[in-house]
DNA sequence: TGTACATCAGTGAACGCGCGTTCACTGATGTAC
DNA sequence: TGTACATCAGTGAACGCGCGTTCACTGATGTAC
């Protein structure tokens, strides 16, 4: 049967979206042009009408992650002021795009991606820094606030925040979703919470530490 | 000309060694038998000497992963009691594990793994829960020995370690080298160190940070 | 110590398969007149 | 409003390539007598 003919802006969009499906379910290398013809209902080489072959294909598929994560942390600045608010928002919806969109995670940690194209590996590493530095300045933002301790490393703790997210990713991946997200996601938060906390700020839970800096205001 | 007769287990050492090689360089889906053979300096049919097929020397790889992760736990006990400075060595041996032997993130990320059989899938999830059942266990001793806090849940704090490890591997295999290892593993563990470390004892090494002595400020 | 034989690792040709890609052709859609 | 034509998305056959795997054969090594 012949599909129906239409517009190569809405068509790249479908293509782009069912090779994120296919990654979710099949990983990188387990997308095909066939697959993902299959799943747009073409032919394969309808595919040639909207994109010069696969290499572009995984390319716009880049775009979409980061876009994706783009909005997240835009939708947290939108929603939320508080600083410390903002940063676990961001951490649950992050969590929850990974949740609703296995292909995420899996192309983040595709060694096709890195191991392939160098011009490719660059843009991932161009969209991951840029998240980097999105959450790092969300950090300095806090710290500036009073609301996190000043001597962090604010880059260094975007990348600890990723690390809150990644391994229990994969094990979610590993374990076929029986790796339970939302609690680890719950204890693992409290832990990051103790790095980040100031001990002037009473920030959100206890953290009753004998502070030298006398003016600890006892909020909970 | 003709690859000298080998004996079998031999063989398979090196083919196994090669592989990981392989995948250090070109991914786990750049892995060939004909790649594996010429590494090894034999014809790609003679592998089928030594194994079954493809599937089989992954198989060994992935052995091969284990054994190396399980003797960084092995000499941390048999170096080290204190297990504070325990965890804090086996944190640096991983590093340094990934750091010569990049295959091993690779093949642990590898969407190859979980995405392909899944019994191996299976395997390689076992690896990693065991391992992490062993960074669990070292925090458990710290909690008991008075060093780390009482209160935190063991198996998400082992998989928070992971996460100071993880992330960065990315970023180092993203950014050709370029990305700081060892300047991330400083901060990082400092400030895991903060998650850990009880208010009654005092911490491991620098950061006397006992609760009665000012905290390190670095930055201003 | 020498001989015969079983065992076993290495070889190269050949295969089938899946996949990305090309190409000439089809037919629908939008537009100029 | 109708007609002619350019544009553009969809089709199916065919290709070349790389790869995993098979197989009959070679020749070295170890062992029984």
């Amino acid at each position: 049967m012949r599909a129906s003919k239409t517009r190569t802006e809405v068509r790249q969009e479908q293509i782009a979206q069912a090779a994120l499906d296919l990654i979710a379910r099949g990983g990188v290398a387990g997308v095909s042009l066939a697959g993902v013809a299959g799943e747009v209902g073409v032919v394969p080489s309808a595919i040639y009408r909207h994109f010069r072959g696969k290499d572009e294909v995984l390319d716009v598929v880049l775009d979409l992650i980061g876009r994706r994560l783009g909005e997240n942390v835009q939708a947290v600045r939108a929603e939320i002021t508080d600083p410390r608010e903002r940063l676990h928002r961001l951490f649950l919806r992050h969590l929850e795009l990974i949740r609703t969109n296995a292909g995420i995670p899996r192309t983040v940690l595709s060694e096709e991606i890195f191991a392939g194209q160098p011009r490719r590996k660059a843009k991932m590493h161009g969209i991951i820094r840029h998240y980097l530095g999105e959450v790092a300045l969300l950090v300095r933002e806090g710290q500036a606030d009073g609301g996190f301790r000043a001597d962090l490393d604010p880059d260094t703790a975007a990348v600890v925040f990723l690390g809150l997210i990644q391994p229990a990713a994969i094990l979610w991946l590993m374990s076929d979703g029986k790796f339970d997200l939302a609690q680890h996601a719950k204890e693992a938060w409290r832990q990051f919470r103790i790095i980040l906390q100031s001990r002037d700020a009473g920030g959100g839970e206890p953290a009753p530490d004998g502070g030298t800096k006398g003016q600890r205001r006892s909020g909970q």
